[in-house]
DNA sequence: GTCTATAGCTAGATAGAC
DNA sequence: GTCTATCTAGCTATAGAC
């Protein structure tokens, strides 16, 4: 067993920059080898099965993050509910470079790649409902409209991130988390 | 001068169609050959500069549907304000098949085909907010809030998109729209 | 204006040396 | 585990007959 060359982890996280920047068919594997700093055939090695093991590994890998970095933030009960809402926002940031990246979902999403990872992208959306959905009861909502109230942040966030980068304009974006605050915990807007 | 088998605008549609589903790269020559039913060499006699006037031509033709369906609708004297805001959202549910087809603006924005189309895709945007600030004003909001009424629909249309095709629950677009209207309408929300 | 045929290249993927 | 070299299929694009 030789030592690797690059860190799996440092893997994941350059396959996970070109499939967000490119998609899935945009993205070759000249691409992912040149992003990885390996060859093609030794990401072969580490992916047998190919490009869509590497946007799988990659689903799954931002789907863990995503699940340490917010969602258990939401669910920290050492904190007020709006400590945890403020901080799993300023996270969202960080997750997206303040708007500079787009979002892997939606990098995957076009027909071919909706097609191979439909259960991850739509599991993984449907956990974001769950999650937002729990702080807004916390928050003193009512069910459904807790439950109005995640689908309106989900639908916000990717709004933003489509609308900020055809746009050129990242400070939509941070506008747009702050609208999302100010909705959670003044109740308008 | 033979006459063309195909018609130009049928061409157009099937090119749009394909773009919008699979994206700039994701798009072969031969997906559109055989979606405008012509062989490739007849797509390069009609493009000759290739896949990328392909998809000009539907940046172009889209947007021009967009000026003489719901901008020029926005901007219909002959209406009350309140008509033509509510005509100019059935056209975008119309423009977007109720929420099953994605944009062409977003479809072409990743790297490659933001980097190809950037000016077509920033001036098209720039135009849905002009209108949607000016019926806004047309509505009695004062002219801050009617920028911010207008760059909040473009992210809740573009949102809603997104999320209710990786949801695959095309209600969420309809309810968007209906949103969309009552806030312009009744203020609040 | 449309077609068949094909050029030249790059894609994803594999074989086998080290 | 990584590499060079290579396979086949598909890609964008073009030539030239009808």
């Amino acid at each position: 067993m030789r030592p690797p060359k690059v860190l799996e982890e440092d893997v994941l996280e350059s396959l996970t920059k070109v499939f967000r920047e490119k998609g899935y068919e945009g993205a070759s594997l000249s691409d992912l080898a040149e992003a990885t700093n390996l060859k093609k055939a030794s990401l072969y090695h580490r992916f047998p099965k190919g490009k869509q093991a590497m946007a799988e590994a990659v689903l799954q890998n931002v789907n863990k993050w995503v699940q340490e970095n917010i969602f258990s933030v939401l669910q920290n009960e050492i904190l007020t509910p709006e400590e945890r809402l403020k901080n799993a926002l300023s996270q969202i940031s960080v997750l997206y470079s303040a708007g500079e990246e787009t979002c892997i979902f939606r990098a995957l999403s076009m027909r071919v790649g909706l097609e191979l990872f439909e259960e991850q992208i739509n599991s993984g959306m449907q956990l974001w409902i769950i999650n937002f959905k729990e702080i807004g009861i916390e928050l003193n909502f009512e069910e459904d409209e807790a439950l109005d109230l995640a689908l309106q942040t989900l639908i916000e966030i990717q709004g933003a991130l489509v609308v900020s980068r055809t746009m050129r304009d990242k400070n939509i974006f941070s506008q747009t988390l702050q609208k999302i605050e100010t909705r959670y915990l003044h109740r308008f807007l």
